[in-house]
DNA sequence: ACATCATTGCAACTTTGTTGCAAAATATTT
DNA sequence: AAATATTTTGCAACAAAGTTGCAATGATGT
């Protein structure tokens, strides 16, 4: 097992400044646990910081390897943390993403991994996304 | 095997009316063979189609089952012709989406099926999405 | 504490998506 | 085939989402 990293280590380790920002959307992901979209960002840390910062921070984080982005249907992608072994610009995070259709929820199950799939002749993959949709274990009746 | 339907006779059989604006669009997908975003529609079709009945038709065709979504990062949603056992509100395409970082080519590689996957106590899957990205075989060297 | 470098907020803008309504086109009835 | 009913389209106006340049603020290392 390995120590969980403090938000401020986490920054440090990725070579970046801290500053109240990146703090403060970093803890959003590691207290929520599950995938945020740029708009439940804005509404948590409401009127606190600019909407523009809010973009450059994401993307400063994913290109970092702090956190990764799920595809959705709905024009809405939502971030993750990254498990610890990411990298800037190497991301490995073939777990999959399951949003409940009812509760809206993305939910990053790190215990199932995506299944190695043969592609056709010439095509080679270097990203795995898989994302289910359906009811998860809270709306269940 | 199937006899392939004539564009007009697809939407009828949706029940939709025949107007000129879906034919176009509708024709835009059986020709290319591969996913359209809004953004590639909106160029072909061009200046031919209000952008706003544009959105309108996807979303219609999404509803009759002659279309379904693709999802991706980087929020531009994709669309792909339906496979003919899709029926409204009932989507079963349950293939492998092919996006190459190179080309942008969205492929639907139909031969693949999604292998099924086991999920955690309380988790039910209504939909599988299998987006796998990097070089298709044109872009290989 | 100071200088340097990176980050933030603001303003202005572009792109993307939505809604209401009148005009036009399609389908249906006689 | 013409008249009516129903759908669809385009326009305008708007809302939401994302981007860029630049000055001011804040973080970092010596």
């Amino acid at each position: 097992m390995h120590t969980k990293l403090s938000i401020i280590d986490t920054l440090k380790k990725h070579q970046l400044s801290v500053t109240d920002a990146r703090k403060n959307i970093l803890s959003l992901f590691s207290e929520s646990g599950n995938a945020l979209a740029h708009a439940n960002i804005e509404k948590q840390s409401s009127a606190e910081f600019d909407r523009v910062t809010i973009y450059r921070t994401l993307q400063t984080f994913v290109e970092k390897g702090i956190i990764h982005t799920i595809p959705s249907s709905d024009n809405s992608v939502k971030y993750a943390l990254c498990k610890d072994e990411c990298a800037a610009g190497h991301h490995h995070d073939d777990h999959i993403h399951f949003i409940c259709d009812f509760c809206g929820i993305t939910y990053c199950l790190d215990q199932i991994t995506v299944p190695k799939i043969k592609l056709p002749n010439g095509f080679k993959a270097t990203q795995t996304d898989l994302i289910v949709s359906g009811t998860c274990n809270k709306c269940e009746q």
